[in-house]
DNA sequence: CTATAAATGAGGAACGTACCTCTTGTCTAC
DNA sequence: GTAGACAAGAGGTACGTTCCTCATTTATAG
């Protein structure tokens, strides 16, 4: 009735413990035949390793690194802090954490950054950058190295990544499309504005925004994008001009980073009670907002949740597991002021 | 550098390992002070058991019973279906489980069954039932044949039970206050139904929610509340009598179960399109009345996190460790067509 | 100061797995 | 028929902890 060992499988498979351990750990030396019956037992008694035994007698360490975006960004920094909280727990039981930033907008030293991980002595890679043929490439060679990779936050779809942890953007951007419409209940003009068009998320979730607006509520009209490039000043003053110069704008979704200077922006134009604001993530700057009622939803992703499901995944690839779906999906989290964690 | 062990710590209190042994174990016939040498040089080198390596040597089996409530409610079943689910993963891992149901309408039925538990061969309890002063007795007697007990979606405040894991009641029902106003931009009636109100839950639902309405949004006006007792038929017919003698209603917040029969009347007095309905709990029923977009939100929590942080927390009381608490919070979601998971 | 109890030390076996060495058995080729 | 290669067996040690026994030291009481 008890989980059977490794012993039950060399007893019922008729073959000697050091044999089943060379089956088990895929160690050369062992005929074909001697193989499907290890096998054999192992699937007719349903033996599982005992994983933490295993890692106990083979003194395992994980060793895993995250790339992560650099510069001040309230959204990564919210990341770093639930990574830095996670490490002091269970969790990050066996793992050796590195944490290494890279600039987002230069995508060589992205690049030479990801070549410089040493595949070697690295399991596991958590990468947030955006995807470019390059960023494919060095995936592909760390996949080749051994190294399980797994996307984080910004999907790499396209590359060899094992996994993707994060929310699908255009169901993020659907979300928002539906929220915006049912909160105004009235015609009038969206502004959409974001860092930048060029990122895959942005122009996914305008896609999923969009859907939602011209197909449910055709009497709202969305706008182009208003793209910042991660300029304060610049988003200051466009947002405000813009703002100006339309009265007819009743909603403004903000797909990306950079709520700080888009709220003060909506604050001097002094038509921020009346307008619904939707963003992006969960921030000291978007918490805040919820609070005084000048956010009317904010869209996030449970940061927390983000780097633990990281981990947990990473290991569980490593020791070539299956992985619990149900545990790890990330869901698209709508937060207003009364249910703000 | 690595991680201290036993042998490490009993270097450093200059005593033999088997004493060590004895004191981290608490096990009696050791003085004082070389109790206070160990846990110093615990302290100063920062000593924590491995718990896994723990669990291999002494054969550790978590004993856990789930009570829960018995009977038809699509609640409850994919609350069961998701510790069904959770049984088959890593985090169900040395834990035996038992799940025993009881009638909720049954207070006598519910206490013996609490005390049939037998305490000697169990290590937690997770309990989703209503709290009564018997209820308390039998949690009490629990702990003191020192069982851990937590409470499960419906808190048991003033029983001694450890912990509790699920959503906090009136901020449930203040998210869906602020929703309901966002969601009307007019003046009108909500109507309120509910099971019983002699639930905690209902009344603290109830609370919330009437907090929010009536200082937000002192147009819209809730009634009284409607109760079903959990009798179908008498849920229908009451609603519908209601929605038609009262053409002021635009909105209607279903605070417990049976949302199917809600629904239902809804759907006959044919006002359902222009109602803003917000229930609780993510069920078959409310999913579809989502995709429908009969129902604009739910109110829900997450019930595969629900059962694992059940089985994660009784777990680290057992072992007299520390709460992960960022982990375990469970959060109020708002799932409307677009998010839904 | 001794008898006794209490506290501590020393060592080993076990949990389930990994990994090592050494030996024995079996097959193939010439 | 035997060398050589390959396959399999047998047995041990280790990981960090628990739990056991037995021996030894130390404190306490009379």
């Amino acid at each position: 009735m008890n989980k059977p060992t490794v012993h039950d499988i060399a007893k019922e498979a008729g073959v000697s413990l050091a044999t089943v351990d060379r089956v088990l750990n895929a160690r050369p030396g062992v005929r074909e035949k001697t193989i499907a019956k290890v096998q054999g037992a192992v699937e007719r008694l349903g033996y599982v390793r005992d994983t933490y035994a295993a890692n106990l007698a083979r003194q395992r360490l994980y060793h895993f690194t995250f790339v992560l975006p650099e510069g001040p960004s309230q959204f990564t920094d919210t990341l770093k802090a639930a990574l830095k909280e996670a490490t002091s727990s269970q969790i990050a039981d066996r793992i050796v954490l590195k944490v290494v930033t890279v600039p987002l907008h230069d995508p060589h030293a992205i690049v030479r950054t990801l070549r410089s991980l040493n595949a070697a002595r690295l399991d596991g890679v958590a990468i947030m950058v955006p995807e470019t043929p390059q960023v494919r490439d060095a995936v592909a060679r760390l996949k080749d190295a051994g190294v399980k990779v797994v996307a984080l936050v910004s999907d790499l779809p396209n590359s060899a990544r094992d996994y993707f942890i994060g929310i699908n953007s255009i169901a993020a951007g659907r979300t928002a499309g539906l929220l915006m419409g049912r909160l105004i209940p009235r015609e009038g003009e969206v502004l959409v504005v974001t860092n930048s068009m060029r990122s895959r998320d942005s122009l996914d979730r305008r896609l999923g925004f969009d859907q939602v607006i011209s197909n449910d509520f055709p009497r709202l009209k969305a706008l182009p994008s208003i793209e910042s490039y991660d300029d304060a000043e610049r988003m200051e003053k466009i947002t405000r001009e813009v703002i100006m110069s339309r009265p007819d704008i009743v909603g403004v979704y903000s797909m990306g980073a950079g709520n700080m200077p888009l709220l003060s922006a909506l604050r001097k134009s002094e038509r921020l009670a009346e307008l619904v604001v939707i963003s992006h993530e969960l921030t000291p700057a978007t918490r805040q907002a919820l609070m005084d009622n000048e956010i009317a939803a904010v869209i996030a992703q449970n940061v927390g949740h983000l780097v633990r499901s990281a981990m947990r995944i990473l290991r569980t690839l490593s020791d070539d597991l299956p992985i619990f779906e149900a545990q790890e999906r990330i869901r698209i989290d709508i937060i207003v002021r009364e249910n703000l964690p």
